[in-house]
DNA sequence: ATAGTAGGATTACATGTGTAATATTAAATA
DNA sequence: TATTTAATATTACACATGTAATCCTACTAT
C-alpha cells in the first residue's frame, strides 16, 4: 500500500524533510559526505518516480519537496515493526530495552510522563491508580547512571 | 554484519523457533497455509546457506534447527530499527505508540513494571527489590497444528 | 562561436527477494 | 523388479536495492 523506501532512500528523504524544497546539490551537501553523487541523483530519481517527492524545475535544476510526511511514515514503519517483531505489543519491546540496558534516566521520566497521559485521557474519571504519585515522586533526580553500549 | 534474514524467510524461521528440530514438512504445516510448499523449500535453502538453519538428514528429508536465537534476532532488530527511526531513544517510539492510540491498559501496566523495575536496578537509593534483569522478549507466538513425533 | 562543464537522464550490474516450476533421486508400493 | 511418488536440488524470473558510470545537453567562460 504505501509507498516502500529503502534504507539508502530513507537516508536522502531525511535530508529532504530537514527543509525543503531542495536541490540536488544540497541534498548532497546535508549528507554526511560518504555518497557519491551519482548514487544521491539516483535515488532521487526513484523516489520521484515512488512518488514520494515532487520536483519542481529551477534553472538548470530541479527542486526537490517530500510527498509524504515524516511523521507518517514513521508511524506506518513503526507500526509494521511491531507488528512483525512483537505481535504489535509495545510492552516486549520496552522490556527487551530495558534489558539491554539501553534505557536512560530521560527516557524513563519520559515514559512517566506518557502513561500519566495516557491514564489522564483513557481515565478521565479521575481514578488515576498508583501513578499519579511515582510521577511526582521521582521529579528531579540528576542522573548518575553509567550506560555503556 | 549478523544474518540478514528477509521478511518471508522470518516467518519461516518463527515456525523453526516454535520447536525443533522439525522437518519441512512440519514448517509447511505450521505456517498458515498461504505458503506454497515449494516457496517454503526454497527459503528453507537459503536461510541453510546463510546459516541461520542447520539441517541434518532424517531418514528421507531433513531436520531444520536455528542456528541463531529468536531472542537475539528480535534484540538486535529492534536497536536497529529504534537507531534508524528515534534515533535510539525509547520514548519517542512510546510517544508515537500512544499518539496513535495503539497502547492498550495491560500494556500501561507492563510499562509500569518496567519502570520500577529499571529504577530498582539503576537507582538503588529508592531501593525496591533489586532484581537486575527484566524478562524477555516474549513475540509471535501463534501455534496452530502440531505435528510432533 | 566553441569548448568545457554542471546536472540530469539513461544504462549498468551484482546481489537480494518473493514466488515458484522443473528435474532428480531415493524410498514405498504394486 | 518396475513404477509411482515424496523430498530435495536446481533453475527461473521479475522486481528491488546499492552503487555508480556513461551519455546528453544546456550553460559558461574564453
Amino acid at each position: 500500500m504505501s509507498i516502500e523506501i529503502s534504507d539508502a532512500e530513507y537516508q536522502i528523504m531525511l535530508a529532504i524533510w530537514e527543509s525543503s524544497p531542495v536541490n540536488a546539490k544540497d541534498v548532497i551537501a546535508r549528507l554526511d559526505s560518504d555518497w557519491h553523487p551519482k548514487t544521491v541523483n539516483t535515488l532521487l530519481g526513484r523516489l520521484v518516480k515512488k512518488e514520494a517527492l515532487a520536483y519542481m524545475k529551477d534553472g538548470r535544476s530541479y527542486l526537490y519537496t517530500p510527498l509524504i510526511e515524516k511523521n507518517s511514515y514513521i508511524k506506518s514503519k513503526s507500526q509494521h515493526f511491531l507488528q512483525k517483531l512483537f505481535n504489535g505489543k509495545l510492552s516486549p519491546l520496552v522490556a527487551n530495552f530495558v534489558d539491554q540496558d539501553l534505557v536512560e534516566k530521560d527516557d524513563i521520566e519520559a515514559l512517566k510522563k506518557l502513561i500519566d497521559d495516557w491514564e489522564s485521557s483513557n481515565n478521565p474519571d479521575g481514578a488515576k491508580g498508583k501513578n499519579s504519585d511515582t510521577n511526582n515522586a521521582e521529579a528531579n533526580t540528576n542522573a548518575s547512571h553509567s550506560n555503556n553500549k
